[in-house]
DNA sequence: ACACGCAATGTTATCGGCAACATCCTTGGT
DNA sequence: ACCAAGGATGTTGCCGATAACATTGCGTGT
């Protein structure tokens, strides 16, 4: 019989639960029961037995129950009058100061223990002029990219005893990301972060006037700086190198949005390294980073494109791309190779699996992190060892079709 | 191409503030922050130098250029002073206080305008209690559903002028969890929310002790309270009887992982709709949201199922279920009709593009976080209309095979 | 024994706003 | 013209921490 009684407590348990103290029942576990391969006998319970009522609305309708407003969180003042002591002795046991006398910091340990004592980290930066906030300012969250890269960060962040403040907005619009920055500068930031690089992004990031340090995070900087362990220095040549070995000469590519550095960055290294082999570009067609763009750039074409591989800005582009082809009855790889640029978690699972060049985004965020944070505190960066991209072949890529 | 010339601005005053403060690195357990002894080297900086180009991490090398120190942030007393005003009429006036002279009015605007004043938001929390950030945590920001819901959360709370914190962390460990609430709850919150609710974030929210509100998103409760409009009573009826009119009668589930809600309230739905109809469920294979793991689920039996269709927890899953289909010569839908659940922008793109249902998961990040909002300012909830999820057919399904 | 010095602890000022209360200056009614 | 009422504005204290300065107490050199 299955136990799949979900006993789900609704945000009104939760507010009884802080309120009054009353122990919630427990989730049950049982539910880890449905991994038995295989069937999952039909339960004949009633969903929610205890609980007739429907809720019209999605996590619980109820009017928010009045709160009696929980004592009051206690302060250095608090611990220090049960500890017999004044407040700044509890200010240095907290800093760790040394110089405490034993049976002291025992009452002042206890008495932080008793009253449950935790920081006021706003009082502690008003007054300190210093936060442990960083703002951190990303856009399309919801790619694989963006999202590593805040993941990744904001870890990173955490470690170090920061707190990222993410910050979600259309990198393309300028005065949506002017308004973010001014109401995240208005708080406490020891940094700021940006975390996609458009030009709005960048110019922003000129014309504004921080007063804590600031960094772009920026994989497409390589083509700038001529870093030597990039996507556009080692990644792109790799890719390249691969169909090229696999005898292609012709090639097309289906480009990311051109205000992105990313995706500048990745058209000059496309250019740049068939042009240091002497292959052949028959074009560089536009694409927005999505799916959809690359099936339409594709299925836009009057005719089949001439070149036999395909290069396109990121896996989703790809994707997008080699539906249009099949459509078009072209098989991939036979007639033409198809890759693309991140290897996203899907990409294994194409169809076919495809062949892409793999990111590590999280580090990318977290040697970010770390950049500022050493700027910050006017350290040395923490040594963060990014892995270069790395060329992963699928069956996307195959030998050229030659007439 | 464009100069990426980074300016990062410096930051003098704080520097100031940071070398003045000596501590031996103490670590508080408490606060979780490590205090690491300032050292300052006035602007003669060569940060790196005998280290050339050679950049190890990501995102331009460039040292930051000392500019000129911005003055220290002009706050009520420095314009009350400029306006030849007392810090309380300015006060008054940012708080748009309507009885003041219109002369004066212009004086304080003037003086405002003039010396760029920014309110101080760590300032006013600590004087009021109550500041306007949220603090939210989240999993797997990288999936489609979790990244939108924060984007969602994030564009709405910026609307109603809080800042959202997003805290990302593995939903599935509790001390990860502990950790985390531990760091955000020290600043000053004026809420909490979960974003991704599995098991142990909601057994980590029911032992914390807040004394703001929480609210926990989760689609997954219409299975328990009876929404009418939620995935499981709308959504996934759908795509049943979508399956059943086309003949369909002994169907397979590749579940999401049973520790979150909203994989439990998928094979729910799934039962209960089949049930209800008299139809035949062949299983619930175990799965973890991912493509792997849908490809894994299938390459595993160790023959073809004799379901006629596949009900996928989420759309990478039934991305990877077809291509293993597809690898054992399996023809979709012709054979077997696959469909998934969340309608991520990739699956019209899959091969074939796949039915699925369409979950707004930005509005129903709107929802929790205008529901955490009214708790907190103790007012009525902003309706808000999360569109139900809707039935999206594509080629992935089809008229049942029948022998 | 006395001053001195340092260690341990206490006291006061401060950060930038907000709120309560105090004060001054208009008005208007008679 | 006078006083009350209230409108406009100024003063003071407080939020919870840190920093600077002040004080106590004890050991030690001479």
């Amino acid at each position: 019989m299955l136990p799949i009684t979900l006993r789900v407590k609704s945000q009104f348990d939760i507010v009884m639960q802080i309120t009054s103290q009353r122990l919630g029942r427990s989730i049950d576990r049982r539910v880890g029961m449905v991994e038995r391969a295989g069937r999952l006998e039909p339960r004949t319970d009633a969903p929610s037995p205890g609980r007739p009522s429907a809720d019209p609305v999605p996590g619980t309708g109820r009017n928010p129950v009045p709160r009696p407003v929980p004592a009051k969180a206690a302060t250095i003042y608090d611990v220090a009058q049960a500890a017999g002591v004044s407040h700044q002795t509890v200010s240095r046991f907290l800093k760790g100061f040394a110089g405490i006398r034993p049976e002291t910091r025992e009452k002042v340990e206890r008495a932080l223990d008793e009253l449950d004592y935790r920081p006021n980290l706003t009082a502690r930066s008003l007054k300190s002029g210093r936060s442990h906030r960083i703002g951190a300012l990303t856009h399309e969250l919801s790619n694989v990219g963006p999202s590593r890269v805040a993941e990744g960060a904001s870890a990173a962040a955490r470690e170090c005893g920061y707190v990222l403040d993410l910050v979600s907005l259309d990198a393309r619009s300028a005065g949506e990301i002017e308004r973010s920055l001014d109401l995240i500068t208005q708080h406490e930031l020891a940094g700021v972060l940006a975390l996609s690089s458009t030009d709005e992004m960048t110019r922003a990031f000129e014309t504004t006037e921080f007063r804590v340090p600031v960094f772009i995070d920026a994989e497409s900087d390589d083509a700038v700086t001529g870093r030597r362990s990039g996507l556009a220095q080692v990644g792109i040549p790799a890719l390249i190198d691969h169909l090229a070995e696999l005898g292609h000469r012709s090639f097309l590519h289906i480009a990311g949005p051109p205000m992105w550095r990313a995706a500048r960055n990745r058209i000059l290294a496309y250019d740049r390294e068939l042009e240091a082999r002497g292959l052949h570009s028959a074009g560089v067609l536009p694409g927005d980073w999505s799916a959809r763009s690359g099936y339409e750039a594709i299925a836009a074409l009057p005719r089949l494109p001439e070149a036999t591989a395909i290069v396109a800005a990121n896996d989703q582009t790809a994707l997008g791309a080699m539906l249009a082809l099949k459509e078009r009855g072209v098989r991939i790889p036979e007639d033409i190779s198809v890759v693309g640029i991140d290897d996203i978690p899907e990409s294994p699972y194409f169809d076919p699996p495809l062949t892409t060049v793999h990111i590590d985004f999280e580090m990318q965020g977290r040697a970010s992190v770390y950049r500022l944070i050493a700027q910050i505190e006017h350290a040395e960066s923490r040594p963060v060892v990014v892995p270069p991209p790395r060329l992963v072949v699928r069956r996307s890529s195959g030998p050229a079709a030659h007439a």
